[in-house]
DNA sequence: CATGAATGAGGGTTCATTCAT
DNA sequence: AATGAATGAACCCTCATTCAT
């Protein structure tokens, strides 16, 4: 009763959402071309041509993987920009919680990020932009007065783009704490760097 | 007569190299499943059974190119570490001396450093490695007391590897200077960090 | 309706047994080599993407026939073993029941029995193992004081079996008989020679 | 001197000499399709090109070979039907000198008659016509009364020659004495059958 | 909503054979 | 007499995708 009239419209979904969780794993474990259609759907216990009930192909479902990459990491990065100047937290707690939205969409959503970050063709693109904002982000507090002028903030943005590229990637064998710690210890690096004060 | 003599024994590894070297840029612009047999043979001016004259198929050419990557990179490493304890040079160049090589090398082969970077499956492990060697070294000048003790080294190699990545990854589009300065930059981002002192 | 309940899951099976039964003929009659997937789907009325719906390869579907071969090989040797000792039916009678089902076989299957005995490259081992139980049987029937003791049943063995692949392989150009009639020719010949009494 | 003139000339007949035995053992062992042009020279020690030198192609060589079991055959053959009525000697021993050039064929020659009697396309043939004389030998000598009436020569024709390609194939594992037992148990077998007298 | 069955399109690889030297 | 280098012609196989039910 209703549950039945709703088990059929949302066996669909159903099916649509178990398609898309296993191909998200696959393509972030396997690859694109390593991830076979047929292997998606003998995972996910359904036919080939239920597939394409749910997805007009392989590639736009990998796109619309990426995309939700890029939604989620676009709702992320809000997150890292909400106080503005309020903030009298000091400069050290506030980058640590600008980072730690990054952190934590990447623990949360391993495969995604391993996606949009390492699989997707775009992912130089992808890295590109963030990099790019991050280092706007960063231009503007070095002009605020918060950072040294004498360095290229571009080159800051890319090797903390590269810090996030690598902790997606080793993650699995990264025995690391929780992201706030790490969090914190990035911002300890990039903040005073490595040199014995 | 010189020249006669050359030529003969020459147009086999001749080919051969023309075949490495196009099938390198393919690899590297296309990806591996992009890049077909038919086309790197075709741009080389030769037919499909040629491509088998010199290589075995398709994947043992590219797995030589990932192997030739390492070899290179090995060399490179040891020129990072060649002057040992001693060094009365200031740490800030010692560093940017050690990192030079492999800018030098990333920008030399751009190619062969986006395959083994990014393209090869084993991409991350390579990067592992790299890091692993780099965080060894850091530990090392860290107990020396060239280094601040309170930072993971394990979490700044990530880091310094992961924007070697970046810079592969951009050095197309990067209209930046010469490897010296960029090491530079980088040398001083890392000892001293981003913070006004 | 039995009729559409049927048409619905037998149609790949049918497929399939239309496959297999074109590939038997080709094999049979080419060999192996000269036998294409390329032809077999094409008699068949598939395409080529068929065949490995049904079929690993061409290899394992030409071994699934060696072993279909083998099994009904195995299946017609037990009804040449049955009646044990106490037959006292003459010698003559039983071997001549013992030889039948072989050529009842070699005759219902010529094109199995040819890939079998001639085709496959296991061909050799094939007979020799017939061989080999052949003349067991023949060694505890000459124990038993049937035979002469003064022959070698490795030699009768071998060629009776050789005397089966002459069969298979003329059985085309064969205008001969019944296989009744063959049975008893051949047991007359291997019992009393053929030697002017 | 004579020696340096000669061995100009010699050596390509050598050369085809090298390259005509080896193919005969590859061929023999492992069938025509399975030896290649390329691993025939390799184990020569010659190129590709120098195995056109001396045969029109794969296939010319081949057929090269099994003209030349025909030959060797027929001469062996001709050996068997020497002494006509003359023939004091016994039946069996008669019978026995006619099969035994067969043997030593075989045994002299065992990869030339693995491709004539297995491998060759025409084996089939070929063993049909040796069949054919055979058959046509036994009817005459059973119409000199030698023989039973009441057998089919066809029969028995096959049986022999089935038994020989038996003893072919059987070479390598067959521990058996020499040709002349051999033959003469066959022809007690033949002659005699295995019933107890 | 779902499937059994089938296919278009293309890719990698092999092999006998030849050309120029 | 011989070879280094190259190729024409096929063949096997895979995969994403669709049709009819």
């Amino acid at each position: 009763m209703g549950q039945r009239g709703r088990k059929k419209g949302a066996s669909g979904e159903q099916s649509r959402g178990v398609l898309l969780s296993i191909a998200t794993e696959e393509f972030a474990l396997r690859g694109y071309h390593e991830t076979k259609v047929s292997s998606i759907v003998e995972k996910a216990g359904v036919t080939q041509p239920t597939f394409y009930l749910y997805f007009e192909n392989k590639d736009a479902l990998f796109q619309e993987l990426v995309q939700l990459f890029r939604t989620r990491l676009s709702e992320y990065t809000e997150k890292s920009r909400l106080e503005p100047g309020i903030a009298k937290t000091a400069i050290r707690q506030k980058i640590a919680e600008g980072l730690m939205p990054f952190f934590q969409f990447f623990i949360e959503e391993p495969h995604l990020a391993s996606i949009g970050f390492l699989i997707a063709p775009q992912a130089a693109e992808i890295k590109d932009q963030l990099a790019d904002q991050i280092r706007a982000n960063l231009i503007s507090e070095q002009q605020a007065g918060y950072f040294r002028k004498d360095l290229n903030m571009g080159v800051v943005a890319d090797s903390i783009v590269g810090m996030m590229e690598r902790f997606i990637a080793t993650q699995k064998k990264r025995s690391f704490k929780e992201p706030e710690l790490l969090a914190d210890e990035v911002v300890r690096l990039f903040l005073y760097g490595i040199a014995e004060p």
